[in-house]
DNA sequence: CAGATCTATGACAGCGCTGTCAAATCAGCT
DNA sequence: AGCTGATTTGACAGCGCTGTCATAGATCTG
């Protein structure tokens, strides 16, 4: 595997300095926009820039002892939207500060994600960004050693090695259940995708449970599989689970699983809420635009991603940061319920 | 903004090396799995590293010549799901092939789009992955310069600089409205977005046009805003051509504007597609699993990913690489045209 | 106008690794 | 034993840049 780009002809600093007739580190602090230089050989070294078209070897200045502009952003998956609603936010809020993701995506699997931890390490990135699945203890050993400013993302029902932003799952089970409740429904079922991959879901729908178990009442059914969640797979349980007399209320694993839900009511002709009352988690767009509005939790994914940026910019920039930020949920009360 | 790792503790080839009584070359020959060291050697190496808790530094190994092993992304946007999955798909090939890529979002902004490739290519990266906006000539010039492997993903409509990997959306937008003619239908309306930033909407509107106007037909309405796609845009502006006497059918932009389409039908209590047929474009699982599926055009994005990180990975290793590759794409005859 | 204070520029070393080439070791054979 | 060729190991330079410290002017102060 040779990748032979031809040094040959590539552009170095030197080859700047020469062409403007100043010294590299001169071209170095026009290239970095820094103040102590004056105005007549800035505009000298910009016109030998365009001229050699010279493009900064980022490599190479990080290795020199400046800082790296890389972030090591890990998630479990990307055609979940909800991951890719995280990245979106990280991304936006990261290139507005001039740094730049490294991705890497774990499927789900702590093995891999060890690796991946690891392999992105290599980079010697500025900081890190996970949406840990299982962090190991060799993986948060590493984490530690590397002294990298870390911001688990998503959950904050646990303890962060660092820091950690999110929302609590656990809460967010339990108020979608008081709501429920409060609205007069007594009889729940629960439809639920991989629970071993995603323990965020198992999360909540043990909060969902604990606050029905105040209330002296419990799951009545409960369909699931172990595989990724998705519309069809909540489609298919729901029709399951309709096949047997179904409780009044199904509450999903998400809104993928809950808009397949929907779909099957609909497709059964079964009127929602009246025959039976839906709720989900998340607050997708498309669950909020159904013929049916979607009762269900919205999670500001964009939100945690921007603030889990910010957490490393201030970080960054020596500016007190915050252990836990919980940027909150909202129930969306819908109409599906 | 001063990233203090405190280098003093760093853990270095060198530090490897002195543990275990060898050479720093020996250590890098075991780290990077090369053959010829013996087993003896091997088993002290990875105890030392193993002891010392060294991780590679992969600046500096890229920095010394070797090659680098990111690929760097350029994506319009991953709130739109369909970037996700095409990201989704290079990932995981380029995974496995032991890359990792370096994000960038170009926001459909072509200015934005040029800074990020030369930001970029500052990483010294292996290859570049881009979905273009619109490449400017400065990009376009950088990209040669630097002599890297380039793929431009999504749409094979136009001359790639290097390759190119995606469907002819042209034929796609055509091929529907084939089909559809072929259906018996006869009386057209487009609903799309904005079409400025999203040039692939527009050739598939022109495209589907083209094929009209060889049957003497034409689009009766259209409602378009200059905004990104989503659901509520779909059934906003649906509802708008739905206002003054609806055409026959509609062909939305996207999927997600179809969406919209459906369920905005779904609450006047039309019957789709008897009152109004609707048509789309991407093959979202949303779609599929729509009470009334929706007739569309899957565009198999995850596979344009994986298709263009095998190309790279063909380049890198010598092998010969097509400078056009045409996934093809799948009518999806659904249930609502 | 001597001395103090800035401002603008440069020389030099070194970040951690790998490519290149050379040397040492070992096995196989006459 | 003596030679050949393969295998294993190492010395050294240098990738392109930036931190540090030094220096030369320019500007100011009493």
């Amino acid at each position: 595997m040779k990748i032979d780009v031809d040094k040959a002809d590539r552009v170095t600093l030197a080859d700047v300095a020469e062409a403007a007739g100043v010294s590299e580190i001169t071209v170095s602090r026009v290239v970095r926009g820094m103040a102590n230089v004056s105005q007549v050989t800035v505009s000298k070294v910009e016109e030998a820039i365009a001229r050699t078209g010279y493009v900064r070897n980022r490599l190479a200045g990080a290795m020199a002892g400046a800082v790296s502009n890389q972030i090591a952003v890990i998630l479990p998956s990307l055609s979940n939207s909800v991951f890719a609603d995280v990245l979106d936010g990280l991304e936006a809020r990261l290139q507005s500060a001039g740094f730049h993701s490294v991705l890497g995506i774990s499927n789900y699997d702590s093995d891999r994600e060890a690796q991946l931890i690891e392999s992105l390490l290599g980079w010697q990135p500025a900081g890190l960004v996970i949406a840990p699945t299982l962090l190991s203890d060799r993986s948060l050993r590493l984490l530690e050693r590397s002294r990298l400013p870390v911001v688990e993302v998503m959950d904050i029902d646990h303890d962060p090695a660092d820091m950690v932003v999110g929302i609590s799952h656990r809460q967010a089970g339990k108020s979608m259940a008081y709501y429920l409740i409060g609205r007069g429904y007594r009889s729940f079922g629960y439809v639920g995708h991989d629970i071993e991959g995603d323990h965020r879901a198992a999360i909540r729908r043990d909060g969902f449970r604990a606050a029905l178990q105040e209330n002296g009442l419990d799951f009545e059914t409960e369909a699931r599989a172990d595989v990724e969640s998705s519309i069809p797979l909540g489609r298919r349980l729901t029709g399951q689970i309709l096949s047997n007399g179904a409780p009044r209320l199904l509450y999903f694993s998400n809104d993928d699983m809950a808009m397949g839900g929907l779909f099957e009511a609909m497709s059964r002709g079964l009127q929602v809420p009246r025959d039976l009352a839906l709720a989900g988690f998340n607050g997708l767009q498309i669950g909020q635009s159904a013929p049916v509005a979607l009762t269900t939790v919205e999670s500001h994914r964009a939100l945690i991603g921007q603030r889990a940026a910010e957490q490393l910019i201030r970080r960054f920039a020596g500016e007190p940061t915050e252990r836990r930020v919980d940027v909150g949920f909202t129930l969306l009360p819908g109409d599906s319920a």
